[in-house]
DNA sequence: CTGAAAGCGCTTACAG
DNA sequence: CTGAAAGCGCTTACAG
């Protein structure tokens, strides 16, 4: 049985190739009887349609591309699996972008909107994904796309964010309240606005509670779990070494309990640990780690009904979603004692 | 500027449509003076291909699926980011096939070679991913097709693997050499091949070395945190405890850590655990963990190796191939003390 | 409700 | 080295 097109399935059972595309793409302005007639011959011959012809004649690929830093980061999985799941409801399916934080790879994988190869784009990454020399109307005529985790420096596109610096402020606050005075903090990547921000968060908890920022004690990561080792070996060096650290995403949590654990400082008796993005393993760690969830389902969730949206040409009434995140609090901070 | 295609093209340097074409995908066959003017125009118009004529021409869409369970596991997210990396150089695209462990969604995803969408497939499951009802000439005329980590019930198709049996024993026989003598095991999901070869490897270690296999001694996991902690837990209940644990991946090690450190029992001075992957944080796990490293980049450079040799219609030599792994020693095992 | 026809944008055997 | 032409497999306005 080789393998036949809509041709053949029309001859089998006497009708147009139009007839049968009808039946399959809208079977309601189909006749019962044709229709069961075409859904026959159909079976019997195992068609299934070819993708390119429908695709040259609709421009429409029925792909979308995440372009996203790191597949590898449990955060970045984590959103991905939930945009695979909502694509897959509505028959969309998704290349995978993965970047390593390469400029070339964004605009490599943006480009594919022009290829036809995608239809459209969920962008997690602050770099602006497209050439302007290439086609400067680009920057009035966006290709269905939107943004996510780390804001681009634009407006009028569709962005599905959290707050972070209200993120941090509130990671902050609870060590405040713990009666931290001398709380360090182990950075991200601080090219990335989320690491900005989350900065921006640290250093207005602590101005709002009239303590003096001081620089040794923020030290620069980057949102792996080695940063998060070496950060926190830096702070314990410090002649008056913090009491706490808020750290810029779990995996620095990780890092600081690992350095920690050499150092032979209990978590929490002798120091507090915040962590962000309680990931899967943030309960698991020796203590449970107190951290800042994010809603990673519901961040692929509105990522793919924005993008829907764009793609189906509906009007989209509110292009700024923030998603509201949440203060788990666990057994790795604790009042301060001394 | 609007979007232009290769007619507009061949019309403003004054070539052919064909020449156009051959100009971008087979320069050498053009004349200097022409290729110049070509690609002079090319840029000038801004244009870019359009992949759905080349594609229906050509009956290749130019992107490959990987068929992959979870891809928030990391040892997933490791693989599938050396698959993007190779497939990239080559110039394929990866469509992501998240399957949570669903039938329907593998096979799902396998179809897509049938409609065009994808030229092959990269398959990171046991369940053989065709529907024979469908097209029974589908077991003599596989689609260019590689198998990953849980092998298929069928020859003649290629695979890379590593050995898990020998991997396992590998891992108990450290035990073993350190004085253990009652050792528990924490397994994989029961019908993954790979989990099953691993518990064939302990069993075989064990008996080697004169040791009553014991029931009560292996429990059930599936791959997650919380089976291992589940896990560890009823070990710990035994009335005659192991003292050494052999876990069938690190996250069922971090379960099993998280377990013991509630139960206020060392590591390793009160259990030694033994794990799988070797994953990002293993090194970091309080102590860092003794485990069998997995050469996730190489599985993914064999896989693509292999698929393109499919894709190119490329003789293979060795269609199994067979990966090393190795133990690494860090400070979760300890010689039994008592 | 259905059919005949045009055409989406390329590539490539064929001829020169 | 280059061009004219056919055709890949669909969908959809148009006509009936």
């Amino acid at each position: 049985m080789s393998k036949s097109g809509i041709k053949q399935v029309a001859a089998l059972c006497g009708v147009s190739p139009a007839t049968v595309s009808r039946t399959l793409s809208n079977p309601d302005i189909v006749s019962e009887k044709t229709r069961d007639k075409v859904l026959k011959a159909v079976e019997l011959c195992g068609y299934t349609p070819n993708r390119f012809g429908a695709s040259l004649r609709t421009q429409k690929s029925g792909n979308i591309v995440v372009i996203i830093p790191d597949i590898t980061n449990s955060v970045n999985a984590g959103i991905i699996r939930s945009i695979e799941n909502a694509a897959a409801k509505v028959g969309y399916s998704v290349l995978l972008g993965d970047t390593q934080r390469d400029p070339e790879k964004v605009k490599h994988y943006a480009a594919m909107v022009r290829s036809g190869q995608v239809d459209g784009i969920l962008l997690f990454s602050h770099q602006f994904p497209f050439d302007l020399k290439e086609d400067s109307s680009l920057l009035h005529h966006l290709p269905p796309m939107v943004n996510s985790c780390e804001p681009l420096a634009l407006d009028n596109i569709c962005k599905v964010m959290i707050n972070n610096t209200a993120a941090a402020k509130m990671a902050v606050n609870h060590l405040l309240d713990l009666g931290h005075r001398r709380i360090g903090a182990i950075t991200g990547n601080m090219d990335a606005p989320s690491s900005q921000e989350r900065l921006a968060g640290y250093t207005q908890a602590l101005q709002e509670a009239g303590i003096e920022f001081s620089v040794e004690l923020v030290v620069d990561g980057n949102y792996q779990i080695e940063s998060g080792k070496l950060g926190a070996t830096k702070l314990l060096a410090l002649h008056n070494r913090p009491t706490a650290i808020f750290c810029f995403s779990d995996n620095i949590a990780v890092g600081a309990y690992s350095a920690l654990y050499e150092a032979k400082i209990e978590v929490p008796q002798q120091m507090s640990i915040v962590g962000f993005d309680d990931t899967e393993f943030s309960g698991y760690l020796n203590p449970p780690l107190t951290t800042v969830h994010q809603p990673l389902i519901e961040i692929g969730q509105q990522c793919m009904r924005l993008l829907l949206a764009q793609l189906n040409a509906k009007p989209i009434s509110n292009k700024y979603v923030e998603l509201p995140v949440q203060l788990i609090i666990r057994n790795s901070t604790a009042k301060i004692s001394h």
